[in-house]
DNA sequence: ATTCCTATAGACTGATTAGTCAATTTAATA
DNA sequence: TATTAAATTGACTAATCAGTCTATAGGAAT
């Protein structure tokens, strides 16, 4: 990736999710990136592309983070308490992308042609739940219930530290961790 | 409340939960309540003034849907899963509220003073929590990382049924309910 | 050296925006 | 009925916006 186009990527993250979509304009993106607003539309032909492209970006660096937790020679609850850990410490250290993801996931700019191309990249995650299901560790609750309260925990894990800088330590990590391990468990 | 006042509202609601503030014009706004631009800024001095006194109508309309659910006489779990219900059907049922006060809970266009009236107001619903404390059926996590699990709870069930509304049904609810419960209790 | 393509710049444009203002209607009271 | 204040209107304006266009600069290939 050319360094300018790399550029104009970090400066709409930072904007867009300070101040929104429309809240950002252009003129802003390429003066926070240190080109000019041609240089921005030469590498995204609009303003959507960029937003779209973006989405696709920040989905991507989410996914790297939380590849390979199925070591069948650990238990279940380990492998997915390093999961939930991962998606959590990513949401807390790499906020402006969580916060981008969960802002825009369901915003109209991102096209359906985006989403599907990043939510076909997610299968391998859900192996480990699959896992857990087979052994019967968990409860018998449907896996679109199971997935959507997993996120919701991840989600509200985050918010919860970012309100609250100075909770954030191991200790109520694990708390945090328990709460959602004794909702799902059997 | 002046009838165009309230059109003016229920026609920004609708509108800024759809497009976002900055996605929304005054224009359309005055256009969808039936009234000319004058009128809306006779009303609100300000695009701004207005979304502050939505966010604290909204946040109203959820606050009278949760009142008193503290009956000493039932079982804490019960007094719970009112409260928890309530919040979810009030999430299904007037969903553009509810989106609204999701969307805009930590936009900078909410004042602090508009976030602090109406938090001030919420004090009665921990009443509930507080007892649960005392009579020991409840975790010791602290109350802040509870009161977030609870809320994180109600926005993913409320999503999720968003998203699949053909599984909204007595049974799925309950279930969903038992995930946050399984967690929360000892 | 010449050709040709990509990268970069920033002035410019037509469209849209939040908010104003002077004129008019409505409603209440004296 | 006459008077006055509040409600309502929509044309208008100055500012801002996304995207275009023309002009250069650099570098690779011939």
């Amino acid at each position: 990736m050319k360094e300018k186009e790399q550029k104009i990527l970090d400066a709409s993250l930072k904007l867009f999710t300070e101040r929104g979509f429309q809240g950002t304009s252009t003129a802003e993106i390429a003066k926070t990136a240190g080109v000019a607003t041609g240089t921005l539309f030469h590498y995204f032909k609009s303003k959507e592309e960029l937003i779209n492209r973006l989405y696709f970006y920040t989905k991507e660096s989410l996914l790297t983070e939380i590849s390979a937790h199925c070591d069948d020679k650990k238990p279940f609850k380990e492998n997915l308490k390093e999961l939930w850990l991962d998606l959590v410490n990513f949401g807390i250290n790499d906020s402006n992308k969580f916060q981008f993801i969960i802002t825009f996931h369901c915003s109209p700019y991102i096209t359906s042609l985006t989403k599907e191309e990043i939510e076909n990249k997610l299968e391998g995650t859900l192996e480990v739940y699959k896992k857990g299901l087979k052994e019967q560790e968990i409860k018998e609750v449907y896996f679109e219930l199971a997935m959507d309260y997993l996120w919701g925990s991840v989600v509200s894990t985050v918010d919860h530290f970012g309100k609250y800088p100075e909770k954030f330590n191991a200790h109520n990590l694990d708390l945090a961790f328990e709460l959602f391990w004794d909702g799902i468990s059997k």
